[in-house]
RNA sequence: GCGCCCGUAGCUCAGCCGGAUAGAGCGACUGGCUUCGAACCAGUAGGCCGGGGGUUCGAGUCCCUCCGGGCGCGCCA
């Protein structure tokens, strides 16, 4: 409804400058700085100041005086050095709200929208930096898709790369451990992605201390990649193992996906090869004759390089024949356009509780009609920045292939690192040395195996809330009380990773984490919660919640907003959907938190000052229960966007 | 060396395309529970927006420069 009218605005001003000026101005809506001077502000003068030699504000009186009539427009005033203020017919607003008119507005580009994220090594258990990426990205899925954008979510899943050679070294060569003995583990006490980590962690300072042993991730990567011996067995056996922890890890916070491109079928559907024939017919990459890339492919430094002074090449295929990482990279993001000429097969892996579907890649051709992928108009990947510089790379292939288009709509939604604060370090049991120590935080390394758990964090997180939860529920189902701790749990984890810009790098702080205090999803959800419980008492108390729109007529809510305090409260409430399509448009997820955040506080706001229940005048108390139930919505609808759950009770 | 990011209240961070008096949470200090349950609310203190130049009607925001910090720059992924 807010959309709808700002739009108005604009189309109005913009008809009638040109009429009136001659002049064709973009107008730019802005908030006013004050909530007391109006619900929109037109800064449409200044512009004009310039070409017309006239001060802004005797142009900004004309205009405010001289516009034809908008309906939901009340009046326009003119303030400070020129700008025009608009005030909504109040009543007719919140009437178009109860009525419902609010209406999504029709996406504009209605191409399908590929978001990869997640993508972790299936060698090792996931960690809180891994959570940023995948909150992040799904966070920004249910973005596009509460604004009406077709989306698509792939988790890449690099299989058959080292990380996954280096952890069937350790059980093969360090452990002695056959197929069978590792199968046993997958099923056994310890969480099988924990043992993973523990051993990665080992393999890694094993080669340090032995360097020749690098000869056995050569040969474990080898018969990987030609699919044959024990060695390619375990990679597979470990790496599915580890993908179905990762799914389970990321649904426990609602992270879902529809499919999982593995990179051992980029290998076997030649999907490289074709990239690889394109590359070179259209020059994008060349043999080189001598210098220390002599024998390689590699695309030229001058393609994708900052560096204009001596950019150095990128080797695309090395010397041995064999395809680096970002080659692949440009295939699969080739195929993420459709531009291969090539497509998966594909297998249902599983369905998750609430019926979705998640296929996976295969290089089979099944028996039976699957789902298609890929072939997207925009591509979002959700790659922490410090690879930039390889997806710049990836896009410099694409331009180099005339794919113009297509870079343009390559996107690297980068985030910054998740690092420890040095406090958590010390709780963690990390050694730290005196100038780390005075640093605000510490980068950690998978492969010393340092580092926060996934799991682990959401265990701790559940436990502290379910003690909060059972201090003051205690007569509840222990059941329910441990479903209502994992929400609060969840909100609060989704929350701290979303609350921070996303080239703001987080030190990951446990104490700030278990907060539920102030800024944090549980304040956010403590809020939807109390609506709630206004409106369960109502019902406890035998009454019903009334027929708002038969009640509440315009007139009835003009009265009713009169007042600038509800008026400003149902006027943030209403703008859910403006913040979303800000927040899609800046690609700032937090963004949405921080509306929601802010309705609570208006809610809370709202909460405290103003008893519903026991009002005594009727067309009031009506207001004030449709007011609630309009906040819960709001707030209910904002949290849904975030992934985040309202509790039956707090 | 080159490139990218960051520097805003004691701490952690917001600040939309340059706009009206720079905001929030935490922490500190004062107050508020008769249950629509305080995981809340009200209030106080706290700022040369890293320094310096510029652009203009106007700069936390844009440009240049310096200082400080982080991250990249491999025939690893």
């Amino acid at each position: 409804m807010f959309q709808q009218i700002e739009q108005e605005v604009a189309r109005v001003f913009r008809a009638h400058v040109r009429s009136r000026y001659g002049a064709d101005v973009q107008v730019v809506l802005e908030q006013p700085k004050q909530s007391a001077f109006g619900e929109v502000a037109v800064p449409v003068a200044f512009q004009l100041a310039k070409q017309l030699k006239q001060a802004p504000r005797v142009i900004a009186q004309q205009l405010a005086a001289e516009l034809p009539a908008i309906p939901s427009i009340e009046k326009l005033e003119v303030a400070g050095n020129g700008y025009i203020n608009v005030r909504f017919h109040r009543g007719a607003y919140g009437h178009g709200l109860l009525a419902g008119l609010e209406g999504a507005a029709a996406p504009k580009d209605p191409g399908k929208i590929i978001v990869e994220h997640t993508n972790i090594n299936p060698n090792k258990a996931a960690h809180i930096g891994h959570l940023r990426n995948a909150i992040l990205g799904d966070t920004f899925v249910r973005m596009l898709r509460s604004a009406g954008c077709p989306v698509e979510v792939q988790n890449y899943i690099d299989n058959t790369g080292v990380q996954v050679a280096d952890v069937v070294v350790g059980f093969h060569y360090l452990e002695h451990q056959t197929i069978e003995q590792v199968r046993a583990l997958i099923g056994g006490e310890r969480p099988f992605d924990y043992v993973c980590w523990d051993l990665y962690a080992r393999v890694s300072s094993y080669y340090g201390d032995h360097p020749e042993a690098l000869a056995w991730r050569a040969e474990t990567l080898h018969a990987i990649e030609a699919g044959e011996g024990v060695q390619a067995e375990m990679a597979h056996l470990v790496a599915d193992a580890i993908v179905q922890a990762h799914i389970r890890t990321m649904l426990r916070l609602g992270v879902v996906y529809d499919v999982l491109p593995r990179e051992s079928e980029i290998l076997h559907l030649k999907f490289w090869a074709t990239a690889f024939e394109q590359l070179k017919q259209r020059g994008a990459i060349h043999l080189e004759a001598e210098g220390k890339n002599k024998g390689c492919w590699v695309m030229r430094g001058a393609a994708f390089s900052q560096d204009a002074e001596n950019p150095d090449d990128k080797v695309i295929v090395r010397s041995n024949g064999t395809v680096t990482y970002v080659g692949k990279d440009i295939a699969y993001q080739m195929w993420k356009f459709g531009l291969l000429g090539k497509d998966f097969y594909y297998s249902r892996l599983l369905t998750y509780p609430n019926g979705h579907e998640l296929w996976v890649s295969t290089d089979q051709a099944p028996k039976v009609q699957t789902p298609r992928f890929g072939a997207g108009s925009r591509v979002y990947n959700v790659i922490d920045s410090r690879q930039s510089y390889l997806q710049d790379v990836v896009v410099a292939g694409l331009r180099a292939l005339e794919y113009n288009d297509q870079a343009e709509r390559s996107i690297h939604f980068s985030y910054e690192m998740v690092a420890l604060s040095p406090r958590t370090c010390v709780q963690l049991g990390i050694a730290l040395s005196e100038e780390d120590r005075r640093r605000p935080y510490v980068e950690v390394s998978g492969r010393k195996g340092l580092g926060v758990k996934a799991d682990d964090l959401v265990n701790e997180l559940i436990e502290t809330a379910l003690k909060e939860v059972d201090s003051r529920h205690p007569e509840e189902p222990v059941e329910q009380r441990r479903r209502v701790a994992a929400q609060i749990a969840i909100g609060a984890l989704r929350y701290f990773m979303l609350k921070y810009t996303r080239n703001s790098v987080i030190a990951f702080d446990f104490q700030e984490a278990l907060s539920f205090e102030g800024e944090t999803g549980p304040y956010v959800q403590y809020a939807a919660v109390r609506a709630g419980n206004i409106l369960k008492k109502l019902e406890e108390r035998g009454e019903s919640v009334p027929d708002f729109a038969a009640e509440l007529t315009a007139d009835a809510m003009a009265r009713q907003l009169a007042g600038e305090d509800f008026w400003q409260l149902l006027l943030a409430a209403s703008k859910v959907d403006v913040a979303i399509q800000r927040a899609i448009d800046s690609g700032e997820p937090a963004h949405v938190a921080k509306y929601g955040f802010q309705l609570a506080q208006a809610f809370n706001n709202f909460y405290h000052g103003y008893p519903v229940l026991s009002e005594q005048n009727r067309e009031r108390k009506t207001f004030l229960l449709w007011m609630t139930v309009y906040f819960r919505n709001q707030l209910a609808k904002t949290l849904g966007v975030l992934g985040i759950d309202v509790p039956v009770y707090m």
